[in-house]
DNA sequence: TTATTCTATAGTAGATTAGTATAGAATGTT
DNA sequence: AACATTCTATACTAATCTACTATAGAATAA
């Protein structure tokens, strides 16, 4: 078990990009400079979070990306969920196509379960959240 | 994010063990034909829970497979546990030796709550829950 | 002594992940 | 209009991991 550094990069990311969410546009360079990322991995994580409009982005000079909501407002159940492509713990949870052993599956129940407690834990932490409980520890 | 087949196969072999407790040895065999899955990977699994005293086995004709302890006794997060090496979303939360930006790192903290909420989940369950819960509903 | 069952180690094909390369499109500034 | 800057899109690759298989061996009840 181990969160994909895609979730985790782009989790840093988007922190980054809340610490400066009144400075206007953000160079990706910055921030993997900062982050201590390669720019072409950034890049690639920008895209689908721009699509689930969690990143707003500026071309050409002066550009740069920012935040799509202000940090209160996302939280890091958004970001995993969409560098993941959800939340789940085993398929049979997601897909149409029945397992054909889920009536008798003593498991599907609890994969479900532990999928949603993960869930349920996830968005209850925002962005803001974050930074703040950095600052007062 | 995806619990890896091998805790989920994992799961449910100790589950078929856990309903047949009363029941002397279980063969591999014929675990693998109710679960369909294969022999081979079924003895591969067994090799660590054995060593977590999570399975004994009897080798010889008659011999077989039982729990080490009462259904009541083994989580799913004593499995997943063993079968995953460890409950943990990024592995800096385990390594002595230290990221150099974990002073400074937001996610740090948010990876270890998460990981903890997440093995108390897993620790919340046992085997004779899983059973239980499946035959009232 | 033999059939049965578990044990141990090694190997492999395929999928996934992390990361890179290349070319292109938009836009503020001059 | 030209240009530098910054983001966008697609494709590629090496390395790792995962799931699974193969082979040989050890213990033991009958």
């Amino acid at each position: 078990m181990n969160l994909s550094t895609r979730s985790r990069y782009g989790t840093r990311m988007m922190l980054d990009l809340a610490q400066r969410f009144d400075e206007g546009p953000v160079k990706i360079r910055d921030i993997a400079k900062r982050q201590e990322i390669s720019v072409k991995y950034l890049e690639q994580l920008i895209i689908p979070l721009k699509k689930a409009n969690f990143i707003k982005s500026i071309r050409g000079p002066k550009g740069g990306h920012l935040l799509g909501k202000p940090p209160e407002n996302i939280t890091i159940g958004d970001i995993v969920n969409v560098l993941e492509g959800g939340i789940n713990f085993a398929s049979c949870i997601e897909s149409s196509d029945e397992c054909n052993r889920s009536s008798h599956c003593l498991t599907k129940g609890i994969w479900q379960e532990i999928s949603q407690t993960m869930q349920d834990k996830l968005n209850s932490i925002t962005l803001l959240n974050a930074i703040e409980r950095h600052k007062t520890a």
